[in-house]
RNA sequence: GCGGGCGUGGCGAAAUUGGUAGACGCACUAGACUUAGGAUCUAGCGCCGCGAGGCGUGGGGGUUCGACUCCCUCCGCCCGCACCA
């Protein structure tokens, strides 16, 4: 009998459960520490081996800790609102809740098969009521909140309101929309009586209801607003930009189009610096972070105003280099540009609109792939230059982004290639305003040139010429300093079935959020899952449906269940604060980083929210956050020959003219191809021939690919749990490599680990099978081991390197077997070291031991370094009596040797003074410290 | 183009503060054992060389007594962003 792993994993499954082993509860009298992993979409497909790998490096860091005596809060649940389920109801009829909950149950089977410690008490669903009343009551938060920009937070829409009964909006300072399509320059439009200038409209206090919440609406954290956005006739839905890739929609790869529509956004760009500022308090991978600063694309520069000749019309552009404007030769406006169609003269106008037909044709994946095909259309405009007076021609171009700065820049051909290269092409003007540089060629953007013909700019750098260029620009009423962010508002309709109904109605135009009571909003039945005949959302088959007919994106119940965790039960709050504020911040986040610009950066946005409006004590969810990387698949091949049924084996397939395709790799082991079961995979393999190699074998090909059902190269973790046992599992996945990386799956080296827990039993027992451990003290080599193993199995997990930890267990277990050591004073501790790795084992030995009590509360043993003390690994080399360098010996050498070992060193010393130093004195460094 | 990361045996990798490079495991080789197991045990396993010895962490250079580690440069790979003004 040997180390049976499905009897003992089950048992000890049974054994949480009945004893609710995981289950966690504030606890005033110890620290807390909260491990989180992303939780997962319940796809149909279940998990495969890559799912778990960040769960088990969580589940072994949260088991340490647990150890080490802190409260540690593991929690697991889905994020079960999404697209899938309603594709897949779409084509079956199969109520999305239905799909959900059968492959939430599958997904729970699996993990649990797995051995994780979660408290399954907090469980959470986004998709269920009890938990998306919530997500509907913070929508309604942030629907009624504002961003004052001066105390830089944001505030009760209440605190808006009693401003405006004062002053009317004269004075205050709120994030508002920055959108150009609407072209109401709102910092104009003024409703106060302290106003004097033109635009004074009348007296809040004098408006009506409805005037009252259409102003309301250009302050609120989320918005009801006409905004262009990523429309995915496919999907049959809008898409928020990281949802797009490509200009693809992500899930399904659909092309995506722009679209005008009136939409609800979220406000995240009033946080767009406190995003980039707070990256600083966060320990993530600066990869990750360097993301997101570029997502958010913050830049420096001014915005400034060209007066359209003989019109009342103004052009406002962004520019990072204010101080080039004396070399600005045109202007060129996005097509899609506002004013496009004001300003084109007559004689231009059929070019013109000829030319923005042609680009709204364009998607945007075409635009982007045509970026070498410079073109543009002349408007017949000009604007006047604010220094100079001169006249400067306007021009459209495609170049020029709608949905960024203005959707307009200065263009200066000898700064900036592309305005370059659009001068060349359309013969415009080239002025040089950069000392000695030759611009016959190509644009030069050094920032480092002194300018010239640049009048009082003249001999100045980008440096001086900036701050200079921006003070006049602001005397001229013209232009101002001005930090513009490439990140847009989120848009947050989406038009689809599965997910959160917006618990908004509306009386006519002015939207009536639902009151407290009225939550949740239930998600009501529809007769079919698809837009209406008339193109309206699902929810428009609802019947007697009062509400938005829209539905909350699947990142709006993410972005604050790790919240929820803390308080799951609770009917009324979210989280309450007492909790919140034990709980605090996750302290280590597990996920993937593909998460980079969408989950992560709204959790991040609607904690601080709910932290300005004083619900939680933190304004950033995740402390420190570790990304998995993925596990890739290892297809294997087949090879046909052509035009026939023969498959050739691999080495041999160069012999004749073949064609690779897949084959299942539950049919090959260590790339051998089971020839039979490969016969009765597919009908059409059933008449197959085969060519085999030398030793008779039908060898594959490999690649590494992303795991895919098409490429029948997914492993589910299932099968290795039923032939090795969770443990193995564990500790194979561990010990693939570094967790962050990306590595392909392979099952070659997993006996290897299946090996090390056997000699692990091995120690415990004897070869009956009969526990044998004694009760005699144990040697000092023995302790040297053990303790060896507590100070490193520490300082790997504390730096987070699990792979090191499972091969310093192996080394562990290794050196026992050599001792010939079952004594119980090291397996004891030894056991617990290994428990986080292999939790069933450990605690299926532990009890053999006839320890009381349940481990997971047991103590991680202390490291003692007394029994390392002559186990000084650095020793200093000394020559002529000066310590010239160390070497690291094992204290198991005789001093002989370590003289011999530090004379091979005497090369090196040579360098030192030219000559063989006489002695060699080796030391131990402790007694060179002391007497230092 | 910009930004981030990486490059070590046949393979996955380790080396934590600049200090014995290749721990641990896979694969492989030879042997032992056996109630034949996906078992165990012993020995070997970076490259060249019979050997002494020499070489070796992508290439080249530098700092240092000493470099996988720090600096410069080139090459290659991965990831993110990209007509962002």
């Amino acid at each position: 009998m040997e180390y049976d792993f499905r009897s003992i994993e089950q048992k000890w499954r049974n054994n949480w459960r009945e004893n609710q082993t995981y289950k966690v509860s504030e606890d005033n009298s110890k620290k807390k520490f909260y491990v989180l992993d992303m939780f997962p979409y319940p796809s149909g497909a279940g998990l495969h081996v890559g799912h778990p790998l960040g769960y088990i490096a969580s589940d072994i860091y949260a088991r340490y800790m647990r150890h080490q005596g802190w409260n540690v809060l593991h929690p697991m649940g889905y994020d079960s609102f999404g697209l899938p389920a309603e594709q897949y109801a779409i084509q079956t009829g199969q109520h999305p809740a239905i799909t959900t909950e059968n492959n939430i149950a599958r997904y729970r089977e699996q993990l649990d098969k797995m051995g994780f410690c979660y408290d399954w008490n907090r469980e959470v669903r986004t998709s269920d009521p009890s938990y998306y009343k919530w997500t509907q009551w913070i929508f309604k938060q942030i629907f009624e909140s504002w961003y004052n920009k001066d105390t830089d937070k944001a505030e009760p829409i209440s605190s808006l309101i009693s401003k405006f009964e004062e002053n009317g909006n004269y004075g205050v300072n709120a994030a508002m929309e920055d959108d150009w399509y609407t072209k109401i320059d709102k910092s104009k439009f003024f409703f106060s009586e302290k106003w004097e200038g033109d635009f004074s409209d009348t007296d809040w206090r004098s408006m009506s209801n409805e005037q009252k919440e259409l102003i309301l609406m250009n302050y609120r954290l989320t918005y009801l607003a006409d905004s262009m956005v990523n429309w995915c006739p496919a999907l049959g839905t809008v898409l928020a930009n990281d949802e797009v890739k490509d200009g693809r929609s992500e899930r399904g790869g659909h092309p995506v189009e722009q679209k005008l529509m009136r939409q609800w956004s979220m406000r995240i760009t009033a946080y767009a610096q406190r995003l980039i500022d707070d990256l600083e308090k966060i320990d993530w991978s600066e990869s990750i972070k360097e993301i997101q600063r570029n997502w958010i694309g913050r830049s420096e520069g001014a915005s400034v105003k060209f007066m359209v000749e003989g019109s009342a019309y103004e052009i406002e552009v962004f520019t990072t280099r204010p101080d080039t404007i004396f070399g600005v030769s045109f202007l060129t406006l996005a097509p899609e540009h506002e004013l496009v169609s004001l300003i084109t003269t007559t004689e231009c106008k059929s070019a013109v609109e000829a030319y923005q037909n042609a680009a709204k044709l364009k998607s945007e994946r075409d635009r982007q792939s045509d970026v070498k095909n410079i073109s543009g259309e002349f408007t017949g405009a000009y604007v006047i230059h604010p220094f100079t007076g001169d006249k400067v021609p306007v021009w459209i171009g495609d170049y020029v982004l709608a949905g960024y700065g203005t959707g307009a820049v200065m263009a200066v051909p000898s700064g900036d290639q592309r305005d370059f290269d659009f001068a060349k092409k359309f013969n415009l003007p080239i002025p040089n305003i950069l000392e000695n540089t030759d611009i016959s060629e190509k644009a030069e953007p050094s920032k480092e040139i002194k300018l010239v013909n640049s009048s009082f700019l003249n001999g100045m750098v980008y440096k001086d010429a900036v701050k200079k260029v921006i003070e006049e620009l602001e005397k001229l009423g013209c232009g101002k300093g001005k930090i513009n962010y490439r990140l847009r508002d989120a848009v947050f309709s989406r038009q689809r079935y599965w997910g959160e109904p917006i618990p908004v109605s509306y009386e006519g135009e002015v939207p009536m959020v639902a009151a407290d009571s009225a939550l949740p909003v239930i998600l009501p039945e529809v007769d079919k899952y698809l837009p209406t005949e008339e193109g309206e959302p699902p929810l428009a088959r609802a019947q007697d449906w009062k509400y938005d007919r829209n539905t909350m994106p699947g990142w709006a119940g993410s972005s604050w269940y790790f919240l929820r965790y803390m308080d799951p039960q609770n009917n009324d709050a979210f989280v309450s604060r007492e909790k919140a504020d034990y709980w605090g911040q996750v302290d280590l986040y597990m996920g993937g980083a593909e998460h980079g610009t969408g989950h992560l950066l709204y959790s991040r946005f609607w904690t601080k929210i709910l932290f300005d409006l004083g619900f939680i004590g933190f304004n950033e969810p995740f402390k420190k956050m570790i990304n998995q990387g993925m596990i890739l698949g290892r297809s294997s091949f087949v090879y046909r020959i052509q035009g026939t049924n023969k498959f050739v084996s691999f080495d041999k397939k160069d012999e004749f003219d073949t064609q690779a395709l897949h084959a299942d790799i539950s049919l090959v082991d260590n790339d051998v191809l089971d020839t039979e079961a490969f016969k009765n995979w597919l009908p059409e393999y059933r008449d197959t021939e085969f060519i085999l190699n030398e030793e008779g074998k039908y060898i594959c090909g490999t690649e590494v690919e992303k795991m895919s059902k098409s490429k029948y190269n997914v492993q589910t973790p299932d099968e290795l749990v039923e032939k090795f046992g969770a443990d193995t599992l564990r500790c194979y996945e561990m010990f693939l490599g570094p967790v962050e990386q990306s590595k392909p799956w392979d099952t070659k080296g997993i006996n290897g680990v299946h090996n090390f827990l056997r000699k692990l039993w091995r120690l415990y027992h004897n070869q009956a099978n009969e526990c044998s451990v004694s009760d005699e003290t144990a040697t000092k080599a023995e302790l040297k081991v053990l303790h060896k193993t507590i100070k490193k199995i520490n300082d790997d997990l504390n730096r987070f390197s699990w792979n090191t930890v499972v091969s310093t267990s192996m080394i562990a277990v290794n050196e026992l077997t050599d001792l010939k050591c079952n004594k119980r004073e090291i397996l004891e501790p030894l056991t617990i070291l290994i428990s986080p790795y292999a939790p069933h084992l450990a605690e299926e030995l532990w009890e053999r031991l006839g320890m009381k009590g349940s481990v997971t509360v047991a103590a991680w043993p202390e490291f003692n370094a007394s029994y390392l003390e002559d186990d000084a690994f650095d020793y200093p080399v000394s020559f002529n009596g000066k310590t010239r360098f160390f070497i690291s010996l094992p204290t198991t050498m005789e001093k002989d040797e370590i003289e011999k070992a530090a004379l091979s060193h005497e090369k090196a010393a040579q360098y030192l003074d030219g000559k063989t130093p006489k002695k060699v004195i080796v030391v131990p460094k402790k007694i060179v410290n002391i007497v230092a």
